[in-house]
DNA sequence: CTGATTGCAAATGCTTTGCACGCCA
DNA sequence: TGGCGTGCAAAGCATTTGCAATCAG
C-alpha cells in the first residue's frame, strides 16, 4: 500500500471519527500486500496465516470500510464469491480478461475502449460513472496445443479453479 | 419465446433424455415472456401469480436448465442477487447500462465496441469466448435538473431500486 | 471515561439438495 | 413400468448482526 493509498485511509477514518486499531491495520496492509484479486475468504486466510488476531467477522467489516472509502473495488470475476481487486488507486480505468479454462485474470487498461465507452454513454443521454469490461476467453495455445500456461501454472500452485456453483 | 428458442430448448431437451412437463413448459414460458431482466424470485412470483403449479426448486432447476442450454444469460448488474436476461438469444452481443441512481438498465449493441475488444482480446494473446461490459452511470437530467425520468418511472411502478446490501 | 471495535455465535437470505411420491414416455 | 421431475423441508454457505466485553483516544 503505498502513501497515498495509506493518506487517505487516514483521512477517511479521522473524518469518520474512526479509530486505529491492530487488527484494522494487519488486515489493510495484508490487503494491499499483493496486486492479486482476493475473495473475503482468501483475505481471512491471509490473516491466519500470518498470525494474527482478527475475526472473520472484523475482516469483512474492514474490507467493506475498504470499499467504502473507495481503496478497494469489489468487482465481478464470474464466479460465485464477491471478489475484491486492490489496484483501482492505481490504474483507476482498467479492465479484466479472465481465462474460461484455468480462470486467470488479467487486467489490462486501453485508452481508445475508454474513450468509446465515454461517447457511448453520452450519446444515450447518462453521465459516466463508471464502466467495468470483462472478457471471458481462452488462450490460443489451448486450443491449438491443447494447453494453456496459465492453466499449467495454476496446476501447479494447487490454484483455485473458477467457481461455477455456490 | 420465439421459434428459434422453443426449437433450440426442444432439442436440448431431446439430447439429454429430458422430459416435458407442465411446469417447464409455463416457467420457460413465462420466463421468455417478457425483455426485461429477472432475478429468480421474480421469475418466481410471476409463476405464483399466474397460479402455476410449479415450487420455488422448479423454478431454481429450470432456470439452470436454461442458462446450461444457452437460453438464458446470467449477468451481473451490480446488486448481490444473481439477474438472468432472456435477450441474448436474439442481440448476442448486447451491452448493458446501469443508472445508479434508479437502477434502470438499458441494453445497447455497437459494433466498434465489439470489434476493437475483440482486437485487444487478441492481442493479449487470446481467442474471445464473451465479452460483457456493463457501464454504470446517472442520467444527464438527474445532474441537471435533479431528477430522473428513470427515477421518477422506477418510484411510480413501485420497482425495487437496485440492492446494495443483501 | 466514553463510545468505537472486536469476537463469538446466532441469524439472514439466496440457493441447493435429499428423499419420497407422482407422472411422462 | 422405469426413472426423470417435482415439492417439501432441511441443509449449505457466504455474509451480516446482536451483544457483551475490550480497547483506543
Amino acid at each position: 500500500m503505498d502513501d497515498a493509498a495509506t493518506a487517505k485511509l487516514d483521512d477517511f477514518i479521522r473524518r469518520k471519527g474512526m479509530r486505529r486499531t491492530p487488527q484494522r491495520e494487519a488486515i489493510v496492509q495484508l490487503a494491499f500486500a499483493e496486486d492479486e484479486h482476493f475473495t473475503s475468504e482468501e483475505l481471512f486466510d491471509r490473516v491466519r496465516r500470518k498470525n494474527i488476531n482478527a475475526s472473520r467477522a472484523t475482516v469483512y467489516r474492514t474490507i467493506a470500510l475498504l470499499v467504502e472509502a473507495g481503496l478497494l473495488q469489489e468487482i465481478d470475476l464470474g464466479g460465485d464469491l464477491k471478489t475484491y481487486d486492490p489496484n483501482f488507486l492505481d490504474k483507476p480505468t482498467h479492465n479484466h480478461l479472465v481465462c474460461v479454462d484455468c480462470g486467470k485474470v488479467i487486467e489490462f487498461e486501453d485508452s481508445h475502449l475508454e474513450l468509446l465507452n465515454d461517447c457511448l454513454t453520452r450519446r444515450l443521454g447518462f453521465r459516466p460513472k463508471r464502466q467495468s469490461i470483462k472478457i471471458e476467453a481462452c488462450c490460443e495455445q489451448l486450443r491449438t496445443k491443447g494447453s494453456c500456461p496459465s492453466l499449467i501454472e495454476a496446476r501447479l500452485s494447487r490454484k483455485r479453479l473458477p467457481v461455477r456453483k455456490r
